[in-house]
Order: structure tokens, then sequence, then C-alpha cells
DNA sequence: CGTCGCGCTGGAAACGTTTCCGGTCTCGGC
DNA sequence: GCCGAGACCGGAAACGTTTCCAGCGCGACG
């Protein structure tokens, strides 16, 4: 009688069936269902421990319609993505708050879209946060359709709720920035300008500049591609195309910043002293290049963190709002110096 | 007729009603099988389209006690796991392999040890890659006895397939590298020493130093805490106790050396004319910093790699190694000087 | 012309749960 | 002593697949 821990995993019949109850029984005991008996539930419990009894999710999510584990689904055409510490501090973010829900998460980095609307279809998840700004209208179009609660991260779809960042107010906060600073010839300089978020810092920059009344030309703004040196090739060819040269520089973010810093190093260009420069991300390697980069900083953990409360929420039944921004912060060190405006 | 596709999610019966066929026909369909005309098979796969029927993953699942999803367990008392960057790249190689393989990937990072057993047990992955030297042995016990398979990733333990760094390689690598620099008295320095890999790396460090006849003495040795500066407080713990200072300084890890390399500065002493610094791990600001920093390093996301080809071979049901060995690499940068030897 | 084999198909039984619905038992009130 | 009401429990029907097994039609072979 005590040798029936046999091999194959125990089902819910086998404990009922030592515990000498019927199977609703033990449901009800593994569910903490309030009618039944304390007795009844004490020995129940003791069954599944003799039998190492531990009960299918896929049965009870197949019976329940819900699988407490929601998918992140990150279309990226670099992978794998979590290596983007971007990402994976959205992810951190994603992970707290689902953690502590007690939900598991799928992590999926989709390289096919077909990949993501079988996700969301499959019934694998729950829910679906999907990241990034690299999905696609058309794909967005047939995920508002799919019955699955989806809420987008760093990404805005009518119909679909969103968390963004305020990337517009970025570009406008950095343009402040560097007139504060006394700066009067600015230029951009990203590794792509195809990225729809350096589209909306460039925007934004390019905004607060025509609100000072200037403009920023076209040979202003450089792209010099995805590599890691992207921002100094953009950099140095502003620097071929104007003269004088800038002196306030705005990059799309801190890698091209700090690339960038490189071209005006070896172009005899001193920063600050000669050039404020500020990029956006603040990146862990900001703080600690020689000057320290000036940059704009948002919560890329409260991105994600907020991200997945909707969807929680969501899954609750509750409304969440269609779009909520993430703001942006300024923080001044060493490429740019605000008390430069007297020289 | 055409208005079939109503709200309630398509089921394989509906698709079967509306094609016109049985519903083993349509499952047939759906899983390749050859025993089925072309003709049904093109009727069947249209009306999947008309009914934009998705076949449930889980009444699957259920059926064929597969899920196609594998967990990725990281135990770890700091929250939330990815955002350590060690963990992140060793995820990008697992991510990276699975995905190939068409597994989803169950990312958990556990806090309570009885969730890791949960996960093992539920039958929600296939298998369960555990990742990182924090699991306990009274766990990987009780893993080592379900029937789920696993693998170790930068851990090792009797009986399961585990995949680890040659960390006290990495130690030897590091002393032979200041011996050949022409260092005389050394020091090591890290944020704790409960770390196993922490402890494995001093005991290859002191094993090679035995070797050339030198004795590390314990006040050599020092933790400052697992805090952004534990490396400093080390460092000046060592500079403290110790007339003349080292001359060769071995940190357990880059972080701790960046932090050591500041405190060797603040004291006065130069890195690395006075003092050569080597780290492990090779994060990114290690190549960074001024002046570079000379480091241990191996390939990480290698390591998260092998660990999951090993895992989807133990599924395959293929024989795999019960202990790889990660080689370690010593990189040479600023912070030390091989051709230090004769001054 | 009967029968065999073969290509294709459908019905029904699983897989391991939850949950509805009804049943038994006890107990207090009359 | 009977009755109704709870409290507690068990059987069985789902959930949406896969797969076994039997059946059908039909050409070929004897």
């Amino acid at each position: 009688m005590s040798l029936r821990a046999r091999r194959a995993k125990a089902t819910i019949r086998d404990v009922a069936a030592y515990a000498g109850v019927g199977i609703a029984t033990v449901s009800r005991a593994l569910n903490d269902d309030p009618d039944i008996a304390a007795a009844t539930r004490a020995r129940v419990l003791e069954a599944c421990e003799a039998l190492a009894f531990r009960r299918s999710s896929l049965a009870r999510s197949l019976k329940v319609g819900a699988t407490d584990n929601v998918g992140v689904a990150i279309m990226s055409r670099h992978a794998p993505v979590i290596l983007n510490p971007f990402y994976a501090e959205v992810i951190g973010g994603i992970e707290g708050v689902l953690e502590d829900a007690g939900k598991h998460l799928l992590l999926s980095s989709l390289k096919r879209r077909d990949d993501l609307l079988d996700l969301a279809s499959e019934g694998r998840v729950d829910g679906l946060l999907v990241v990034g700004c690299d999905v696609v209208p058309e794909v967005l179009t047939r995920l508002r359709d799919v019955e699955l609660p989806v809420v987008l991260i760093d990404n805005a779809f009518e119909g679909i709720p969103s968390v963004v960042v305020d990337h517009v107010g970025a570009g406008s906060q950095a343009a402040r920035h560097l007139l504060d600073g006394g700066g009067t010839r600015f230029a951009f300089v990203a590794e792509n300008l195809e990225n729809p978020n350096f589209r909306a810092r460039l925007e934004g920059f390019r905004r607060a500049l025509a609100g000072a009344g200037i403009e920023l030309t076209p040979e202003a703004i450089a792209a010099g591609g995805d590599s890691w040196d992207g921002g100094y090739a953009a950099m140095s060819r502003v620097l071929a195309a104007i003269h004088p040269p800038p002196d306030a520089v705005f990059a799309a973010n801190d890698p091209a910043a700090l690339s960038a810093a490189k071209a005006l190093n070896e172009h005899g260009l001193r920063v600050p002293d000669q050039v404020a420069l500020v990029g956006v991300d603040d990146i862990h390697l900001a703080a600690h290049h020689a000057p320290p980069l000036t940059t704009v900083r948002f919560d890329k953990r409260g991105l994600g963190a907020t991200g997945a409360r909707h969807l929680l929420d969501r899954l609750a039944g509750r409304q969440v709002p269609a779009l909520t921004t993430i703001a942006t912060e300024l923080v001044e060190r060493g490429t740019s110096r605000s008390d430069r405006g007297t020289r």
C-alpha cells in the first residue's frame, strides 16, 4: 500500500483513490474550495504528498481557459534581443511586476511576423506585451482584431493600449539645454533616420530650435549606419559639411553620442569647451565616459512595468488608458555646461 | 454560409463541419500526415482560413505530452535578473538556439526555491535550464529526482548534465599573466567570498602562485561588499594592511576591478606603472575604461548556447556529456603590461 | 465474380483537469 | 419521528486536441 508511488506521474484519480475520495473532492482540496471538510482536505493533501502529485497546469489551463502566462514579444531584426541593454531594462521592469502577480513570462524575439500572430492565437498565453517600435502597422492591425489582450510598449497604435516614451520631449529638452548653454550652430547625429524613436527625437529637437528662431539645415543632420561607430561616421560627415563646425550636437542615443565624441576629438574639437554634446538613454557607459556624457534619461524599467501593469489590468477586466507617456529628464554632466553661455 | 465566422473561437469541430470532413481528417491535415488526399487537405486548410481557426496548443500539448517550451530558471536574491549583464548574455545565447529549434522560452527568475520545483513538475515546460551558481544542493537533489530533463548552466552537480566555466583556470591565467609581468606582491579583491565562482577564481589564482613558490597571505585577500564599490572597499582594506603595497592585483570580476582601480588611484598608485590589475568577465565597460582593463574573458553566449543545445539533445533522447567546460582567455589591455618585468 | 489490399476517412476514446448537478447524511425544529 | 436545510461529497460532462481502430470504396488478382 505504501509502495503505490510508482514511476508514472500520479494523476488526480490516483490521489482520489489513495485518499478514498472522489476526484471532485481532490480538485476542491487543491483549489481551496470552501465546500470541503477540513479533515478531508488534510487527507487529500497528505495523499498528494505521498504520491508526489503535481497537478497538470496544461489540463487545468485547458479547462479553465487561462494559462497564467503572458507573452513578451520583441520584434527585432537583430537577434538576440536581450543583449540590447535598452530592452533588457524594459524586460526587467516587466519581469518584476509579472513575477509579483504570479504570472509566467514567455519571452519571444520574433524574427518572422507570423510568429507573433501565432503566439497571439495559439492560446499559449493569456495576454501579450509587444515591445519595440519596429512592429509595422499591418501586423498591429491584425493584432488588434485578435481577441487576446495586448499592450504595446515603446510604440503606439490606435485601438491598442500603448505605453510610450516622450521622445519628442526628449529632443526639445536637449535643444533647450543646448540653447541655454549658449549654442549657436546645431547638429543632429544618429545611427539611422528610419527608427521612429530617433525621428521623434529629431522632430522635438527641430521644433524647439525653430521656437528659438533657429532652423536646422539638412547638412547638419546625418546618419552614419547601425554599426558601433555609426555616430562617428555621422559626426564626421557633419564636420566635413559645415564650416565653422557646430558648437552644439544632439545625438539620437548615447552610443551615437559617445562615438560622435570620438570624431570630435579627432577633429581637434574639445568637448565641452568648444562643442557641447548631449545624448539620449543614459546607458551605463555614459556616466563613466571621460568626460561624463550629458544625456536625456527616462525610466526604462518603469516603461516595462507600467506596460505590464496595464496588461494585468486588462486581464482583470479593468479599463486602461489608451495612451500613457513616460516623461524624460535631462541629466547634465560633463559634455555640456550650462554656464558656457558667456564666452 | 459565409457568415459562419462568428465570435467564439473556432474549434477543430467547426472546421470539420465547414469542410465537410471528420475531425480526424482535420487533425491529419494540420499535422502533415501522409495519409490524406491532397484535395482534402486543401479543402481543410481553406476551411481553417475561412474560419480563422488556430489550434489550441494547450489541448495539443495535453494530448501529445509535450509543450514545446522550455523553462529558463535563474535563481537570484537580486531581482530582476535580466539586468545582470552576465545573465543577459547567457540568456541571449540560450534564446538563439531555442528560437532556431522552434521552442518557446519561459523565463523565470525564482525568488523562492519552491517555485523552481513547481515549474519543474507542473508540466508547463518540456525541459529546464537552470542558470547560476546560487542554487543550493538541496534543491538540486530534488531536481535530479524529477522526471524532467534538466541542464545546469554555470553550476555543476552530480547526476545532472552541467555546463560550467573554468573559473579555476581563469584564476591561474591571471596569476601567470601577473607573474609574467614581473609582479612580486599579489592581492585578490572581490565583492564577496561566498560566491562559488569567485572562490574558484581565487583558488586558481592561489594555486598558480603556489606553483611559482609564492603564497597568498590572508591580508592580501579582501571582500568589500556586493555594492557598486565593493571592489573599492576591498582594495582599500588591502592597501591599509600591506606595506609595501601590492604590485599585482587580481579582481574577482570586472566591476570589482574597475572599482579597485579607483582606490589605487586615490592611494596614489598608478596603474599599470606601479600596480598591474586584471579582472574577469570582459564587460563592455572594461574596454572603455581609462586605461582599458586587462581581463579574463569567456564566451558567455556560448555558455548559454551549449547548455541549450544539450537540453535539446536530451529532449531528443540523445546522450549528453555530464560536464562541459567553457575555456577562458586572457585579454591583455592597458591595466597590465607584460613588458614590465624589467624595472 | 469473390476477395484481398490499399488509400483514405470517420467515430470515439483518451489526455488530466474543473465544475455542474444531484445525492447522502446530519441535525435542529416542529 | 419527520422534514427541510445545510454541509459535504461523487459522477460525469466538458475543454480541444491526437490517435487507434474500424470501415468504406475500388482496382487487381485469382
